[in-house]
DNA sequence: ATGTATGGAGAGTAGGACTATCCGAGTTGG
DNA sequence: CCAACTCGGATAGTCCTACTCTCCATACAT
């Protein structure tokens, strides 16, 4: 099929493909002339793959691209593209270095003894913790701070049944693909849980007057 | 104190603090004379908020306003400054209406009954969270998909106790705040401990080689 | 044959978050 | 008391991101 046809079947404009192609997101399609190419259901997908990242998990277009290369290139190993993909989902603070960080960083550190975790500070994750942990203990967060082993304790849920459920012997790319998929989505599925979870909550303490949310006031 | 004291205080430059006045995120200092205004210790809070929510929270500028906004206004009930700050936290997605959204929305409405959450389809994470299984059907996740109790019941605990850690019949002003800064940025630690779990538990599964992450590459 | 679609490249645009520049009015150190 | 600095307020400019538009020389469709 031709450019037209693709962006038909997949709801995104010509002029986005053209840009995707650009920025290296989507693969070229083949050349039957110098000016004439091919496209087929791989780029569909790739391009349903696109969206989902950036439209549904929150990806800008250069981490989706990061993203989407660690699952084209061969060598990349699947605990690898695991990385990736966390790498493209954290927001990255440069490192400020007070009190607060430095208790911070303690019981981070401790927690992860604590639990046994196989993780090291190089997992980007280390240190979004560790700097949302300051910035509560900076505001008087305390008390959410407090919460820092059950927040572990759900995740380790989590992850052990992500990482059952994701990884499986088949072809290499499908996988990786699962993988990069379920890390960016599966964060945007737990925000979204989390929230109605906590209106739940919060209903069940108050015996919950109107229903939050539908947008702006 | 003057902004440039203010500005010393926060590290945050004197141009982005009027720029925050501008925006009506930070309250107008008190004029002495039509061109000279006091700021104080509350301004100096106030900064440090707008930072921890926008830095490492990852609001925008506007999301802030609006959390700020309902802080601020004492007509807001806690209940509806949680409601306020989901909205801003989740990314919002024009509706699309296709099978995969049908199934999406029978999957969420199942769950919620099964749980018997009290929440309802107005709040955001209802929408956000059916999307993310809409395009997880759509792309093959359905493995994650499949792990919908798993997250429901990973957020159930955690919900109840952020509800019961971030309550308390203090000063409203207070309790608001941290719900605020609860919500926000419990939610950045989630994502970065579900990081450090995942990376975990694929180590355990794997025998794990070099850790992920640490930037591009 | 003639009108529409295409590939590729470059320029243009809109929104977001600052940053810089001005200016007339305080404030401060010598 | 005066020069040098700082302030508040307003406007304009910058940089970035994610597109979107415009061209043009083919290519395809009828």
């Amino acid at each position: 099929m031709r450019i037209g046809e693709l962006s038909r079947r997949t709801d995104v404009s010509v002029a986005s493909i053209k840009y995707y192609l650009r920025e290296g997101l989507l693969p070229p399609g083949e050349l039957s002339s110098p000016n004439q190419a091919q496209y087929d259901d791989a780029h569909v997908r790739r391009l349903r793959l696109i969206r989902a990242l950036v439209d549904v998990g929150g990806l800008t277009i250069a981490g989706a691209r990061d993203v989407l290369a660690a699952v084209d290139d061969e060598q990349v190993s699947l605990y690898a593209a695991l990385g990736r993909a966390q790498d493209a989902v954290m927001t990255r603070t440069e490192p400020v270095d007070d009190d607060a960080t430095a208790r911070a960083e303690k019981a981070v550190a401790e927690m992860v003894e604590r639990r046994g975790w196989t993780t090291s500070e190089t997992n980007p994750g280390w240190r979004t913790a560790v700097d949302v942990l300051a910035a509560l203990d900076r505001h008087g967060g305390e008390r959410v701070a407090g919460l820092l082993d059950v927040y572990a304790g759900a995740m380790e849920t989590v992850a052990e049944h992500e990482v059952a459920a994701v990884v499986d012997t088949e072809q290499r790319e499908r996988s990786i693909e699962r993988v990069v998929t379920g890390i960016v989505l599966g964060g945007a599925l737990i925000a979204a849980l989390r929230g109605m979870a906590e209106q739940s909550a919060a209903a069940a303490r108050y015996g919950g007057g109107a229903a939050p949310g539908g947008g702006a006031v």
